[in-house]
RNA sequence: GCGGCUAUAGUUCAGUGGCAGAACGCCGCUCUGUGGCAGCGGAUGUCGUGGGUUCGAAACCCACUAGCCGCCCCA
C-alpha cells in the first residue's frame, strides 16, 4: 500500500515541540489578558468576497495565493443537477457560494465585529485570536501553506478612542513586552506612517509621477512594481536601484497635519515607554486596508528564519469596516507568525543547553502479577499531582531501569516484597541513591 | 508562480557504474530484583516515486513528488 503523506507546505507538530507552542500561547494569553484583550474565534473559511474586498483584489494574496473552493453540493445545485424537492435540498436557483480558507484573520474579525454589531456597544473592542491561516505560496523555512498566527485587533467607533495614537503605542508596547517575555533576543521594530485614506492617493499620484520618467532605468522587477504596486518599489532590496529610490518622494512629506501629528504622538508615547524603534519611511504593507501607522518586528539574519526575518507585522486600518459595508470603526492590529516565532526561539535555544524534561517517576512492576498494583499506585500518585509512567511486569528489571532512566527522575519498584511489607523501593537517578518508603510517604518522596 | 541545490537505516551522513555502509540510537546476551559504564551479538533499508540508458544503476538521463536556498510576496 502506498503511504499517504502530508500535503505540501503543511506540517505535523509533535512532542516535545508542541510543548514550546503551548508555552508561547500560554505566555501570550496571559499577557493579552493583562492588556484587556478577549479571545475571538472566527471560522476557518469565509465567503471569498470578504477577502477580495478586505485584503484587496489586486494583492498577491487574493489574486494568486488563496485556497478557494465551491462545495460540491453548491456546484451540483448551480448546474441544475439537484432537483430541489427531494430531501429538502435548497432550490436550484440558490447561487453556488465561493468559499475561501482564510489567508489572514483581520478581515474575519472585522466581519464578526460588524455582524454582531459590536460598534453599538460603544466601547473599545480588544480582541485576540490564535489559529491557522492558509496561503498557497511556495513553501520555505518559516513559510508554510498552513501557518499559525497570533493576532489582536483594537477597534471601536470613533468616539471610543479607537483612533487615538495612544492605542497604537499601547499595542506596540505590548508587543515589545511580549517578545521580551518570550525571550526573543535582538528584535527590531520598524515604524512608518503611510497616511490616511486621503493622504495615500495624493502620495501615490506623486510617486507615479516621479516614477514615470525614470522607470526605464529600473531593474525589470521594479519596473513591474512601478506599474502594479508602486509602493513596493520603496522597499526593494535591489542595490542597483537604491540611488533612484532614494530620490523618490517620501510619504512623510505627504501626511496632512492630522496624520503627521498622529504619527508624532505614537512615536512620543513609545519613547516615553522606552520602546526602541526605527523610523523607516520605506516600510509599506501589502494589504489594501492599512492606513497611517504600519510596523514590523524583525530579528537579525542568522536567527533561524533565513530571509523570512519578519516575526510579525501590522498596522492601522481606519477604513476597513466601511470597506466591508460596516460602520465607521477605526482600528489597529497585528499578526505574529507563530511558526516563525517558534523557529526563532528554537534557534536561540539551540545555542543554549537544552533542558531535559522528565517525568517525576516511573513505576516498575515486577512480574505481570504486579501490573494491576502498579497501575493502582500510578493512579494514586497521579491524583496527587505527580507525572507518572508505568512499566510492564513482563519486562526484566534491568530493562525497567533503562527505560525509567530515560523517562523519569526516579523509579519505584512494585514487587511482591514491596506490596507485602508496604515498603517501596525508590531509586533517585540523579543522586544514584535508593531508599525504602512506605506507601503514604511515596508522593512526598517522589516530589523531592 | 520562476530559478537553483538536495532526497541512502529511527537520526546524522559516507558511498561517481560491479556484495548496501559508518556513527549515534534501538533490541538481545554477558546480568532471572538494580540502570548509567564496558564487552559481544542482532535488525536496521521498496537507496523519495515512476520510467529510461546499461551485461549490470544508490550512482548516468528524463519526469514526478517532497524539503531546503534564492526570487516574487508576506506572518
Amino acid at each position: 500500500m502506498a503511504v499517504i503523506l502530508k500535503v505540501r507546505g503543511t506540517r505535523d507538530l509533535l512532542p516535545p515541540e508542541t510543548e514550546l507552542w503551548n508555552r508561547v500561547e500560554a505566555t501570550t494569553r496571559a499577557l493579552f489578558a493583562r492588556y484587556g484583550f478577549g479571545e475571538i474565534r472566527t471560522p476557518i473559511f469565509e465567503d471569498t468576497q470578504l477577502f477580495a474586498r478586505g485584503v484587496g483584489e489586486e494583492t498577491d494574496i487574493v489574486s494568486k495565493e488563496m485556497y478557494t473552493f465551491t462545495p460540491a453540493d453548491d456546484v451540483g445545485r448551480s448546474a441544475g443537477r439537484v432537483t430541489g424537492e427531494s430531501a429538502g435540498l435548497p432550490s436550484r436557483d440558490e447561487k453556488a457560494q465561493s468559499l475561501t480558507l482564510r489567508p489572514e484573520n483581520t478581515a474575519g474579525v472585522v466581519r464578526a465585529y460588524i455582524e454582531h454589531k459590536l460598534n453599538d456597544i460603544g466601547t473599545l473592542q480588544k480582541l485576540f485570536y490564535i489559529g491557522p491561516q492558509f496561503r498557497r505560496e511556495r513553501p520555505q523555512r518559516g513559510r508554510y501553506r498552513q501557518f499559525w498566527q497570533i493576532g489582536a485587533e483594537v477597534l471601536g467607533p470613533a468616539w471610543s478612542g479607537a483612533e487615538s495614537p495612544l492605542r497604537d503605542a499601547e499595542v506596540l508596547e505590548m508587543l515589545a513586552t511580549l517578545l521580551d517575555e518570550l525571550g526573543v533576543r535582538g528584535w527590531q521594530l520598524d515604524l512608518n506612517s503611510i497616511g490616511s485614506t486621503t493622504d495615500r492617493p495624493r502620495y501615490l499620484a506623486a510617486l507615479r509621477a516621479a516614477l514615470a520618467p525614470i522607470k526605464h532605468q529600473l531593474t525589470p522587477d521594479n519596473q513591474r512594481r512601478a506599474e502594479t504596486n508602486p509602493l513596493r518599489v520603496l522597499d526593494s532590496k535591489d542595490p542597483r536601484d537604491q540611488a533612484l529610490i532614494e530620490a523618490l518622494p517620501c510619504i512623510a512629506d505627504f501626511l496632512d497635519e492630522d496624520s503627521r501629528s498622529h504619527f508624532d504622538q505614537v512615536k512620543a508615547a513609545l519613547t516615553a515607554c522606552g520602546v526602541p524603534f526605527r523610523d523607516n519611511p520605506r516600510l509599506v504593507r501589502g494589504l489594501d486596508y492599512y492606513t497611517r501607522t504600519t510596523f514590523e518586528f524583525t530579528i537579525p539574519d542568522g536567527s533561524g528564519l533565513g530571509t523570512q526575518n519578519a516575526l510579525l507585522g501590522g498596522g492601522r486600518y481606519d477604513g476597513l469596516s466601511e470597506m466591508l459595508g460596516g460602520p465607521k470603526a477605526p482600528g489597529i492590529g497585528f499578526a505574529i507568525g507563530e511558526d516563525r516565532l517558534i523557529l526563532a526561539l528554537e534557534a536561540q535555544a539551540e545555542q543554549e543547553s537544552p533542558v531535559e524534561r522528565k517525568l517525576d517517576a516511573f513505576i516498575a512492576p515486577m512480574g505481570i502479577s504486579q501490573n494491576s498494583a502498579a497501575l493502582v499506585l500510578a493512579r494514586e500518585l497521579r491524583a496527587a499531582g505527580l507525572s507518572i509512567e508505568v512499566g510492564e511486569g513482563a519486562f526484566r528489571l534491568k530493562r525497567s531501569f533503562e527505560t525509567a532512566d530515560k523517562l523519569a527522575h526516579r523509579m519505584v519498584i512494585v514487587g511482591e516484597d514491596e506490596v507485602a511489607s508496604d515498603l517501596f523501593t525508590v531509586k533517585h537517578f540523579s543522586r544514584g541513591e535508593q531508599e525504602k518508603v512506605t506507601r503514604v510517604g511515596l508522593a512526598e518522596a517522589l516530589r523531592r
